[in-house]
DNA sequence: TTTCGATGACAATTAAATTGTCAAATAATA
DNA sequence: TATTATTTGACAATTTAATTGTCATCGAAA
């Protein structure tokens, strides 16, 4: 299972992530340059879209970074509108922190745009290898936690 | 191609690289807490151990960073005794930096706690599968180009 | 040869994140 | 229940990573 050769196919697989990584993260700071938002701020709407209101800790978490830089990021993004503080029922103190209307309008936008630029491109992984690949991606995720 | 259903697979994907690339990083800044390096100046030693001697500015143009902050990584490298400026044949100011003696045998180190890692994890994805997620991986990074 | 872009050095600034502290709320446990 | 430990949000100070801008020099192209 680890002999040399699959361990140096490991090492390849993780700088194609990393330089993969890296470029997703400039072709959408491009595709988003008018939002105005950073990269960090975007994914945390996406994040709160995709996987529903979460509280502060538990977004810091999943991005191992200190809860307080989170925090900052989070009232920023209230502050501008795009959340929206909600009554917790598991916790009277952190509360779950939403979209609002106008986050959810710009997450679909995003949406909306980051589609328009692949259809541009005019390409995409076959639907089979795409879920290969995530599946093997998620099982690493998975492995390492 | 770009059906709803695919596109909405190459969100998710998308996502999966990111959470992963997150984790990866998170994990190998423990395996390498006692290097004392920061993860940027990490990849450097190691995308320069496994591309070769490189400009500063071919160095930063594949991270989509300034050639400011890579020079100055590069310098506090070069200071710490990790890397050498090599005279450049196809450039008098600009030099190919690259691995000293000392740099080769930290790179060989780190290489040898990943492995020991991933031996002690006891898990690696299966041979196919990796080349597979490798391959769609790669293609985004070119298409993206 | 003369113009224009690339490069390294330096400086100022901004952005992202860490670390530390405090008080209040919550959870765990004796 | 009482008490102890942990979590959380707010605030502050600091560090790290990165950007932006400038300058002199070098190299490439016209």
């Amino acid at each position: 299972m680890s002999d040399r050769n699959s361990l140096q196919e490991m090492h390849v697989l993780a700088n194609s992530i990393r330089r993969t990584y890296n470029r997703l993260r400039h072709t959408t700071d491009q595709i988003h340059e008018q939002t105005e938002l950073s990269a960090p701020k975007r994914t945390l709407l996406l994040d709160i879209d995709r996987e529903g209101p979460q509280t502060v800790p538990a977004l810091a978490a999943v991005r191992y970074v200190s809860r307080q830089i989170v925090q900052t990021q989070v009232n920023e993004l209230t502050q501008a509108g795009y959340l929206i503080a909600k009554v917790n029922p598991e916790h009277k103190r952190s509360s779950l922190i939403a979209l609002s209307a106008k986050g959810k309008r710009l997450v679909k936008q995003m949406i909306e745009r980051e589609n328009a630029f692949i259809q541009e491109l005019g390409w995409l992984p076959k639907g089979k290898d795409l879920k290969a690949c995530r599946e093997v991606l998620d099982a690493i995720y998975e492995k390492l936690a």
